[in-house]
DNA sequence: CTGGACTCTCCCCCCGTGGGAGAGTCCACG
DNA sequence: CGTGGACTCTCCCACGGGGGGAGAGTCCAG
């Protein structure tokens, strides 16, 4: 073999890594030097060990964790195929969230929050067939559509008519376990086997319209929730959205939704 | 006004934050309660704080870093604008990166590295025309494109022609102030004003061929590394690219790159 | 033998947040 | 007027993936 051994520097110029990372890396036992000596504590790599040292720093520079590299080296070719799957799939999610955060970062940069004029009116009585599910915030999306197919699949069977728009009830707190309804309107005194029905209370009301893909309805919520408590009212559950131009309609950018929050009484 | 403060819990479920969010931002001065309690330490936060409250939600929803954050809700309109623009750039270059890493992970991810086969062979004495500059590892491909064109120019002018393929030369270690070269090869005898020439010292190296983009070449150098430790070789500077097919010729995908490591002569 | 380059261990720092211990406070209900 | 339970306080530790530096020890070439 090639038995001359590298000091922890030399190694580390070798395979594009810091010392402090080889030595972390030890401790960690990741990848233990050969040899140690055991009067100095000096670290001796083998030249053989520059092929796990540069699939770390590979690994790394695409910033998979430690952790998962240390499985992925221990692993077999197939099940290191597949521990690099799953984070190639981590790795897409992550962009994706962040194609979604750009776009709304993009939206308050330029010119901050158009078309987000809170205004307070008054809402009346309303009586909804609703479908509900409970999800966490980040699956509200598909939450809502499943919701939405059960809720037409149901009045379709009916041989209801409803009146658009279709409407969505959340709660004031976004827990992991959220409570979501969506509903829609139907002609008075009908009564649905297998259909919930939802009263809705009318009273004051603050609201306004979003336009645009629901990524961004936390700019309009921010907006309206920022109006709500500047002038002293007191959001009550559920918030409701109607989804006045939805995605069977118009694509992402023109979508239209009105975000309602009930308020308190007014406060005198 | 409306006097009625809120306890921290309270106050956090309004905004969407939580308890210890609060805390931490009320430690480091970014949200501070209008009253704190002199005897109990009880923070009360006024309803009218919301608006800033969600301010900061939002923007850390969508990664903003704190302190960007405290400047942002001190800056005037116009300023924080500025700010977020700069985030958003911030934020773009991320996710460019991130779809660089992700492209690297598909490839890793799907039958690990084909085509990286590595041979080791000799080349002969070279001698090469060349344009020098100094640039981080994040700045290669400008920095190479910079030098490219310098060279091509300066040929040009001398009207003096060149054999393809172009040439890179790069160092072994990847400082902060790479200095790296591009250069090619001349008919012999020429001198040509304000060029530099480099001398290429033939012998054996371990060489392999990339197919695409350059962003994806340390996969390839990986593989080249691996391959010359293994067989208890040095790698020797400078690495050197031969762009056999290069971006002006073809889309990324097509690429075809020659990476050649020289290293030291047979350890018997 | 000496000086400089290298290496060792150990500790603190970054960022933003969660978890938990142990103690104190508030409020509604009986 | 208690009391119990929910709430809050401060303080410390943890994460990940290192960087920076102090202070001491080691290696090797001149």
């Amino acid at each position: 073999m090639h038995d001359e051994l590298l000091t922890i520097g030399r190694f580390a110029r070798l395979c594009h890594l810091s010392v402090k990372q080889l030595r972390h890396y030890d401790d960690m036992g990741l990848l233990a030097p050969v040899r140690v000596d055991a009067g100095s504590g000096y670290r001796y790599y083998a030249p053989e060990q520059a092929r796990d040292a540069l699939t770390i720093a590979l690994l790394r520079r695409m910033d998979l964790p430690l952790a998962v590299i240390a499985r992925a080296l221990d692993a077999e070719p197939e099940r290191r195929a597949g521990i690099l799957r799953a984070e190639r799939d981590r790795l897409a999610e992550r962009i994706s969230r962040d194609q979604a955060r750009l776009a709304m970062l993009e939206r308050l940069a330029e010119g901050g929050l158009p078309g987000h004029e809170v205004t307070l009116g008054r809402e009346p009585d309303r009586r909804l067939a609703v479908v509900r599910t409970v999800c966490t915030p980040a699956e509200t999306g598909t939450g809502v559509g499943d919701c939405a197919g059960r809720l037409l699949a149901a009045l379709g069977r009916a041989g209801i008519a409803w009146e658009p728009p279709l409407w969505g009830l959340y709660p004031l707190d976004l827990d992991e376990r959220m409570a979501i309804a969506v509903g829609a309107q139907t002609p008075p005194g009908e009564g649905l086997p297998g259909l919930e029905f939802a009263e809705l209370p009318g009273g004051p009301v603050a609201e306004t319209v979003h336009i645009g893909p629901y990524a961004q309805l936390p700019l309009a919520y921010h907006a309206l929730f920022a109006a709500v408590h500047e002038r002293g009212l007191r959001p009550r559950a559920p918030v409701r959205e109607a989804y006045l131009v939805g995605p069977a309609e118009a694509p992402p950018e023109e979508l239209m939704t009105r975000l309602i929050i009930p308020v308190q009484e007014s406060p005198a």
